[in-house]
DNA sequence: GTCGTGCTTCAAGCGCGCGTGAAGTCAACC
DNA sequence: GGTTGACTTCACGCGCGCTTGAAGCACGAC
């Protein structure tokens, strides 16, 4: 099994170093075992940056993430993480679907060749997005 | 015409009279003509505070966000609109897709019964998301 | 030995997006 | 005239997600 230390990390993911202790010590990034004093990762660790990357952009705080990536298998966990989970699920939905309209309405207003994006596309009566 | 203080556009759209002057402040809702001293936006005011608060969710700075709501429509400003925006689609689509891909990978973590989000769905060998 | 490199911990600081509190202004009402 | 209430500006504070700096340790090369 690889193991990877902080620096090796950090450059693969492209997370600086910081930012990984940062997220380690808030419980993101468990299983780092010492090796002479030093962080070293399970390749696993690369995957795991990249699910709290994205998470993130959508929107989900370190904590959340977190807890939703805990690793504990105790019935107690289990459940509070299908609750997260249940709970964070139409809220993903409606993320989607709020930014899908706003690149409709950015794509709209370019189109149509107007100079002002408060007062293009989304004045359409219809009264849509907004 | 509808006029709008800021007690009312705060209760109307969800959002505190602080935030709004920090908005005003930071040139994301312009156009508060000043009655006695005090802001008074237009009723068209209530759209754009959708608009703005829809872009926050889909991760834009407050100055990206000014920059897209800009009103100045001389050929500069409509040129760097025209830029930010083309530069702005891909990075929405990306950003669309990948929450997409992380509604998909809690749901089927979820339907799986597993309890350990790191070792589920998104293990497939097919090397899918992340 | 001692130098550099790459890590360690700990404390402090920073940028963003506001929130909070103090002190003053203005219009309306009693 | 006095009070009330909604506003104003200004300065400071706060939570989040890191970043930076200082001081120290482990290890290999010279």
């Amino acid at each position: 099994m690889r193991y990877l230390g902080i620096g090796e990390l950090s450059r693969t993911v492209g997370v600086r170093a910081s930012a990984l202790r940062y997220w380690e010590e808030r419980g993101l990034l468990p299983g780092a075992r010492r090796e002479a004093g030093r962080r070293v990762w399970p390749a696993g660790a690369v995957r795991r940056v990249a699910l709290i990357r994205m998470a993130q952009r959508a929107g989900f705080t370190l904590a959340e993430i977190a807890a939703l990536l805990n690793d504990d298998t105790s019935p107690g966990a289990t459940r509070q993480w299908r609750e997260l989970a249940a709970r964070k699920l139409p809220e993903l939905d409606e993320h989607i679907a709020q930014t899908q309209a706003l690149r409709r309405a950015v794509a709209d207003c370019m189109a149509c060749g107007c100079m002002n994006f408060d007062q293009c596309v989304l004045l359409t009566p219809s009264g849509e997005a907004p």
